[in-house]
This record gives C-alpha cells, structure tokens and sequence, in this order.
DNA sequence: TTGTCTCCCGATGGGAGACAA
DNA sequence: TTGTCTCCCATCGGGAGACAA
C-alpha cells in the first residue's frame, strides 16, 4: 500500500506539497483564477469568513468598518492538502493604504511556462465502488495517455507512472479492451481509490505536461455546503458573544477508539480554514498588516480574493433591480461552462448584521432557474455579468462599454488609487492600532469631502481605475451606513435593508439608529461635488422585498464527517471495525450469561 | 473493522481514557505502584527528562538546583493512550516548601476497591503474525474466562465480551479444541491484533473483576530504550545551548503521503513526554508551583516520582562501595520477579553535567549478571535493596534493621520536615520567581546552619521523616556541591566524580571550581551537631573510577519511527501502498520510453 | 461510447488438527 | 502444556467480457 517509493519526487511537507502552478491550475479547474503576484486585489473579510470552518468566536469590531481592503499580492504558494489531495493556494497579501503610493503594473501575468493537457472526469460508482478499474474516456485516453500499441496487440495494454500532487508515482494498468473495446485502468487504480478516499462523485483530474509526464489529481465533491450569505449574517451577530459550537467543530464524541482519527478532512468544503486563521487574517487586513489567506478552489465557493480590476469593472455599473445578469457556473468535471442569467431584484447594501456598508453580495438575484444556484442567491457585482438591464433604451449597449460610458452617482474625491473606505480615522490615524470603540469614528477629519457631513464619519469610496466614486454617510451613532453605486428611490423608506429576510435583531439594529440611509448624493464623473438627490440609472422599480425565501436565521445544515462514510473505512485502523464480530460461533447458540454472555455451542 | 458499537462503555476522549485504578494497576503491572492521592512524594527532574522524547532545547538553570522536589500528591488520574493503548497516569503534583506546614497523614492508600483477576502473556509469533488465533495458556482461561461445558461438548466454545481500557468491547471466540486439547481465541482475535497493531513480545494482559466483567490491555514491547544517565548528562551539557535536534524528534521527512500519521506511537518507550511539558514540568517543581507530570509504566524505567518514605528509608542508609544490592527485575509479562544482585562500585553523586548535588542515581553498581540490567549501571538509592554491605561484622544486620540503627555523616539543622535543599535562596527568596543567575546563588542567608559556610552557598538537607541531615557545601563560584549520606574518603581527590567518565568539558566546570568538595561532616542520628570529619559506613575500598563502560558521550541511540515497522503497514491508508503495482502488467514487457515508460504488452 | 453487471480466478484470511518442543 | 506447521475452506479483490443505456 505504498507508491513505488523509487519515484517519489518531492517529500511531502506536513503543511502541503508544493505544486507548479501549470499543475496547480489543472487541478483546480479552469474557472478559478489566483491573482498573479503583484497584482492588485480587492480582499473582503466576509468573505473570507464564508469559508471558515465554524464562525469565529471573536471578532475584532475593526474589521466589519473594513468590508474591502485593497491590497497587493505579495507572493503565492501553490500547494496541495496531504489529507484530502485537494488543491489551495497561499496568498500573502499588503493592504495598500491610501498613502503607500505603489504603483506596480497590474497585471504582470505570469507567462505560462508549460502548457498542460488534463482531463477531468467524475467518479462513476463503477470507478469508485467495486474493485473494479476506471473507465477512461477515450479522449482523455487519446489526448492524455501515451498511444498504445492498436495495430500489434488484441488487447494493448501499458503501465502509467502517474505523479500525484504530492510527488508520489504511482501505477495504472491502462489496457483497452472489453467489447466494444474500451479504455481501462485497472491494476493499482483500486490502491488509488482506497489510498485517496475517492467515492463516487470526486473527480480525478489525468494531466500531461509538455515533457509528457503525467499527473493526477483530486477534487472533492461536495456535499451540503451551504454557507452563505444567510449564515454570514447569523455569523455576524455572534460578535463579542461567545457563538454556539457549530456543527462542524464538534467532535464525534462517542466514536469509538482512534477511528475518529482516519480520513480527517471534511467532504462539506468546509474544515479547512480555521475560524481563528480567518479571524487573525481579517484582523491583519484591517490593520493594514500584511497577512495570509489560504484559498481552496471550490465551485460554487465565492473569491474572497478578486482581482481588483474586475472590482473595480463592477462597481462601475449602476447596480438597479430589474437588471438582467449573468453567472458563468462550471460543471464538476469543467468539461461545461453554463451560464446561467437572472434578474437583479434587489441591488442595495445586504443587511448582514454588523457589517456595514458592504458591497460584498450586495446584489440579490432572482434566478431563471432558481434550483441550481442556491448559493447564489445573493451574488457580488463582480460575480456577474450584466447582460442587460432594465434601464430606457438609451442605455442598452454593452455592458462594456456601459462601464465607461454610462453616468453615475457618486461623489467625486481629491484623491486617486484609494481603495474603498481607504482612510476613515482607522489604522493610520492617530489612534493607530488600538482596539477601536465604535465611536472612534467621530474623529474622522472633518471637512473630508465636500459633501456635507452630517453627524458622525465620512468615508471615501473612490475608484482609481476609473475614477467614479461616492459618497457614504454614517449614521448618528457612527454606524456607517455608506451606500454604494447603489440605485436607490429617493423615497426614504424603501430600501432594501428593510427585507423581511432581516432578523428582528439585527433589523432594530439597522433601523434604531438613524432611520436608514439619509440621502444619496449623485455625482456625474469627473465633475464638481453636486450636493442633492438624483434618481439615476435604472428604473426604481425593485421589489426590494423579494427575499422570502430565505431560510430565517435557520444554523447551518451541515455537519462534518458525517456517517455515510463506509468507502473509507476498508483502510481504517483500530477503533473502525465494521461490526466485526458478530456474526461469530457459528455453532455457538448464544445464551446470555450476566455481564459477559457465555455462548456454549455444539461442537463439530 | 469496528468494535460492536452497543456495548461501548465510554467514549474515548482524545487525552486518554479514563481507567478505574485497579485496572489501570492491572494492566501496568505489579511492579508499578503509583503513590496514593495526599502521599508525600519526591520528584525528580533528572529521572523526569529521562523519559522526555526528546532532550529539552532548553532548561530553566534553576530546575538544575533542585533536583529533588518534595511534593504532595494533589490528584491522580488513571489513563490510557488512545494511540498505543498503554495506560499512564497524570500526577498532580504540589511542591512542599519548608515553610508550608502542611502534615497529612502519609499513606492514605485508597482501599482497593474490588479485587480483580488478571492474567499477562507476552505473544507468540503465532499469536501475533499470521491470521490465527491466540493460545490461551490454561491458568489464563480457568482463572479470568468463565468455564465452558466440558462435559456436555466436544468442542465446547464460548464468545467472550472484553472491554478494552477505551471502554470498547472486542468479542472473541474462545473455544477449546486441538489435539491436544487446548484454549484458543480465534474468531475476532485477529481484528483486534490489527487494530492495536500488536506484535510478537507486545503483552496482552486479559483481567476480569469481582463481577466477571472482562477486560484486556495491552503492554508495548520495548525495543532500543536505553535512555540512561548517560544520555542525561550528555541532555543536561546543552543548558542554554540549542540542542541538536534528536533523532526521536526529526520528522520522517521523504515519507509518503499522509502514511506518516498513522499508528503513531513509538515503540521505543519514549515520544510519549514532549521535551517542554517535561521541561514545564520541572520549571514549575523548582518555583514550588503545582505542576503535573504524566508518568508511563515501563519495564526498565525508573520512577522519577517516588514516595516520600521509600526515599527516605534509603537515605538512611551510609551508601558505600562495596555493599552488596539486590534490585527487583519484572519479566515483561510479570509472570515472575526476578532479583539481581550486585555490587556497590561507587556512591557519589555522579556527574550530571549540571545536575549538581543529586542523588539520582548516585550508586554505581556492578551486577553480578552485567549482561541484563543495562539500563541500571546507575542506580538511584531507593531502587535498590541492601543485601549486606562489606563493612564490619558488627553491622551486619538486616538492611531493614540498618536504616534505624546504622550511624551516619549529617548536619543537624533547626527546622524538620524540610525537603532537600528547601528554600536556600531560591524562589521563596528575595529575588522571587525573578530567572535566576548562578551567583544569586551566594545571597543564601549567611549563617543559616551551625556549620561553617565557606565560600558561598549553603542548602539544608534535612530528613522529616527520621530527623538527620545533611550539610551541603557550594564552591565558590556558586555551583552547590553538595554532599549526600554518602561515604567518602578523606583523602581531597578520589571523589568518583572525577571519573575518566566526565565530558571533557563537564569536567573542567566541576574541578575549576574549588577543587571539589570541601569536607564531610558527621553526625549521629538525633545527636548536636558535630563539626568534623569521620570516615564512617562501610570501608573505603572503592575504585571510584568505575565508570569506563560507558559510552563516552555518545548520542542517543534509539530513533522513533524507526522503519521496519511492517506490521503497522496493514492498515495504513494513502500513501503506505506495499510498493504496489509494480509486478503488474503480467503479459507485458517494460520497456521504458522517456519520462513514462510505456509497456507494451501482448493482448491475451 | 461507456456504465454496470456477472463471471471467474487467484490471493488471502483464518480456523482446524498434527506434531513437536 | 503450548508454539508452530500445514491443510483447507470461505471470502474477497479485482480483471475479464457481456450487455445495455
């Protein structure tokens, strides 16, 4: 039960293996892009906290001021899980504050050093069940593995030497037969199967690079990974308090011996990133420290680490309900990219409990099919892609060149290349790094904007890529309640915030302080500060109530290691027999005898 | 590959399961008692850090001042290890400093609650390896099995229900078969070999209580434990210094895969203590803080935790060369105890580097048999019994006898009840829990015994529980050398302690001081004090410079982890693949082609 | 084209008495 | 009395074509 211990190439550090990021990128899938180093990036807590394993039991209040950090990738490690096989990416980021005046070129890719064939394909129960082999596709036969011999052979048959993501080797049979004939892996995929932990459903990825080496890799499939924006804001009000253990931290107490030891990765994308790794992350950032964040390519897992173009692209969009959206979804095996459009039914701040002013899944869709997409209720203005909007047919070009062309609302700064929210009396102000009360933010300088200030702070939002940016007003008892590039009726009541989606609790929190959003200021690029309200963009007709279908407030469904498991248990240690022996004596007629049963049985 | 999951009685914390102490006793064996819950105690650093993993990289130099510690035993839990299924104990432990006055009555032994059968086997090869079954030798099955019907079956049979020390029941078939006849366990015996990953020479140890509940554990055969004083000086050389990282630490790195993970527990009796929590543990001991230290029954290994009573019966005794000791050997399965005589060849402190003035291990013993007892080159007092000493014919009374009777060198001093080297400046002084320097070591109150205090230092010796004591006298760079009950002679340089065994480096700390201890000082047990030299106990006629044997210096050798542990390779998962496929591709011929060699194999 | 079934063979686990130490 | 051997049977892993989706 060991690859050819011969060929092992890389050791396998504890942490994770390092991979080359060809190799990396295959395994992933093609729908997940790590941000080239240097390069700029828009970090969001929430986030980031959405793929904690548990929601963290403190919180530093720092961060929920700073729902977007811009930073700049400082280096990435390309690695693999040695428990699950999986693929994540280590990115070390800087925050950019307003002052640090670096300008890298922002997109330096890096030049794809090797070109690399793969092929992904999902687990039949016949690959992942039986003892059986592992019916290749003839493509990825064709396209992956070295020819066979067709011409010489009834039967051609090979043995593969196939790298995992470790550096271990090891060896496929791969024959082509059967009738029809076919392509098969068989000796040493069962060992591959069992050693991996692949069930039907994960998917093994078969690589080639350009020297025609070959690579295999894992990913997982996923089940009951629900963590959205709902738990976000559950997770959000458990700030300062001490949050119920949740579901997926509990140990399996109970479990017998050291079983609960084997296998330890969860199958629910979850378990991975610790709630305090995260918390210390979102901390850093908020500080403008430099921090790690580990990333695990999931589908349907949101980027809580997005290239700060596609940012920046999307906050150039007037963001109004009645827009129809688009949302690339890739299959499990990335052979297939479906889009799937919606419409935008609410494009305002989402009450997520402590977070203010967030732009993170501002936007709530409404989608054509609403079955797939469940996690996608509530989706980001990155995330998407406009494809048309409800707005007067003046309107209806391309969503590109709407980005530029289009007029929004917004308030225009004096300064260029700030990321949101960039310096609002937070960690470079005189209070430093001190833990901040929320009513430090009275100390924002006045004056800042020529917008009229009206009780407590004032934040930025500009855009340096495009230079649009708006103004946000706090409330009187510093809560920030800043709005985005945000339609909004002029109506003061009807904002979206105020969706019965909303806990009582942090609905009173919402609405307790100043009555909402006091008014928006609307701003043509480029132009002078212009005091007043505009309804702009889009037609206001959003519903803005539309999110009944919302789970209210219900915890989290999922529970790691979950019974269910039984592929794994063939390798188990002690503790994991299955049942073992039972079904014993089988002369033995059993009569119980006090504590310890004595069973007599008939001899021979 | 699961225990039936009805019957389990506990669940299995991840620290380690709780045992009821006797059958904790039972499955460490007779020869292992642990102290009763308020009993005085004295630990001792040295015999601790013997069991460490690891030499510490670092100690608190203040630890090296106290190396015996009386203590109270606050708490004891009884444990076992999920891992290896061995029981330990945590002892909670309370330094008594001279000043806190508290008298318990000394052995409160906790009546032994229920009397239970027990029953130890080491295993066959046959028991161990193949899928067999076990012999069950036959006082075993008639005193812990219940009987079988002998009279009404041929083969009579039976399936016995037995609790693990995780509180898990393993069934077993027990039947009675064979020409000859005997007792077997077949059925079920072999998923429990696999799941404790049991070997030949391991022990399992089969008990059953006053209510025929039936239980098994298991004793680790140990394999390269040959952590002695030797390898403690050498550990105590690195005060200060970083350590070379030892063997038993260093990770298998170019191993494979998660396979690293799996059953780990080393079989070479140590990787059980972290080199910090012994180090901790010491640290805390020597600042009179309650502290706990976990303890592992083993054969061979020397209690660092002994009764307050058993070291003091021995300290009244005049240790010197040439007394004939006789020392207590368990066989592994503790079916027998062996005694093994020898001969006292020296009984100074013994060098240990830093360890100034301890009576660990401070008797030098030839043994008759030099093949067995490796381990006991050194021996500490208590460990041994007195068979007769080479003194004159007027003290050859019983050992026993001996400790009341004999006359011996001490100091009287003012105060009873204190532990060794109580509070000579050390934490209860001034200079509090500040880290101490050597010199602060010359600040100990001047004038403190009615002996002369030459240069520096002074600590008490003083024996509660019989009433003599001991005068201790430092050099004067601070360095105690302080002196035991232990013969000398009056000639000023044949202290063993110059024995060609020193480290060269070792040596020139002890000589450059003052040249060695200063005098001996004499007194009669509840007699005034004396001022003087005698040479007294037995005759002089020691070599002292005994000690060439042993390795000069040498490394530890033992590595855990170490390979060859073939029969944990049956269960492992991922990455601990047997060199798997590698005959594979019957009709194929390997011919290598690049990087993947392809085979090209004829078709059926 | 490929997922699943059934067949079938060889390896292995493990329970039995034989036999010897 | 008990350790080890060999025998032998039941089970299982897993490689093959059949067949159907």
């Amino acid at each position: 039960m060991r690859p050819s211990k011969s060929r092992q190439v890389h050791p396998a550090p504890v942490q994770g293996s390092h991979l080359a990021p060809n190799i990396w990128q295959a395994c992933a899938g093609g729908s997940f892009r790590i941000p080239p180093v240097h390069s700029r990036v828009y970090y969001f807590p929430q986030g980031h906290i959405e793929h904690a394993s548990s929601a963290p039991l403190y919180l530093n209040p720092l961060i929920f001021y700073k729902p977007v950090i811009l930073c700049r990738v400082s280096a990435i490690e390309f690695l693999a899980d040695p428990d699950s096989e999986e693929v994540f990416a280590k990115l070390s980021l800087l925050p950019l504050s307003d002052h640090s005046s670096d300008h890298f070129p922002d997109s330096l890719e890096a030049p794809d050093d090797d070109k690399i064939m793969s092929f992904a394909k999902v687990l039949t129960p016949s690959d992942a069940n039986n003892g059986g082999g592992f019916s290749v596709p003839r493509y990825c036969a064709e396209t992956i593995f070295p020819p066979l011999d067709f011409s010489k052979f009834d039967r051609p048959n090979q043995v593969l030497h196939v790298t995992d993501v470790h550096g271990n080797v090891w060896d496929f049979r791969h024959i082509y037969r059967g009738t029809p004939r076919r392509h098969l892996l068989t000796t040493g995929w069962s060992k591959y199967v069992n050693s991996k932990k692949l069930v039907a459903g994960d998917s093994v990825v078969l690589m080639k690079d350009s020297s025609e080496k070959m690579f295999i890799g894992v990913r997982r499939a996923m089940r009951s990974a629900k963590l959205t924006a709902v738990d976000c804001s559950i997770l959000s009000s458990q700030l300062g308090g001490v949050g119920n253990k949740p579901e997926g931290e509990r140990q399996q107490e109970g479990h017998v011996g050291s079983g609960g030891k084997e296998g330890g990765f969860s199958r629910n994308g979850k378990g991975k990133l610790s709630a305090k790794e995260v918390a210390d992350a979102a901390e850093l950032a908020a500080q403008e420290m430099p921090f790690e964040v580990v990333y695990y390519p999931r589908v349907g897992w949101t980027d809580f680490v997005v290239k700060a173009e596609d940012v920046e692209k999307a906050w150039n969009v007037p963001w109004t309900a009645g827009m129809r959206v688009k949302k690339a979804v890739e299959t499990e095996d990335s052979s297939r990219i479906t889009w799937f459009q919606g419409t935008v039914s609410s494009a305002s701040f989402p009450d997520n409990g402590l977070w203010r002013s967030s732009p993170w899944r501002m936007l709530q869709v409404m989608w054509d099919e609403p079955e797939v997409l469940q996690n996608a209720k509530r989706v980001s203005p990155w995330e998407v892609e406009l494809v048309s909007s409800a707005l007067p047919p003046d309107t209806a070009f391309s969503p590109a060149k709407r980005f530029r062309a289009a007029h929004y609302c917004g308030v225009a700064t004096d300064r260029e290349g700030d990321p949101f929210f960039s310096n609002a009396g937070l960690p470079n102000s005189p209070m430093g790094h001190s833990n901040p009360s929320l009513l430090n933010y009275n100390t924002v300088p006045a004056g800042m904007q020529g917008a009229r200030q009206d009780l407590s702070s004032v934040l930025s939002l500009s855009n340096s890529g495009i230079g649009n940016s708006h103004l946000y007003i706090g409330n009187t008892f510093g809560n920030m309640v800043p709005m985005m590039r945000t339609s909004m009726s002029t109506e003061p009541n009807i904002d979206s915030s105020q969706s019965n989606s909303l806990s009582p609790e942090s609905q009173s929190n919402w609405q307790g302080a100043t009555g909402l959003v006091l008014f928006g200021t609307i701003i043509r690029s480029g132009q002078p500060v212009e005091s007043g309200s505009h309804a702009l963009g889009g037609t206001a007709d959003e519903g803005s109530n539309e999110s009944g279908s919302h789970a209210p407030g219900g915890t989290a469904d999922e529970g790691s290691n979950e019974s269910g498991s039984h592929a794994l248990g063939g390798t188990a240690d002690e503790g994991s027999n299955e049942s073992g022996s039972h079904a014993l004596g089988g002369t033995a007629d059993e009569g119980s005898n006090g504590r310890n049963e004595t069973e007599e049985g008939v001899g021979q």
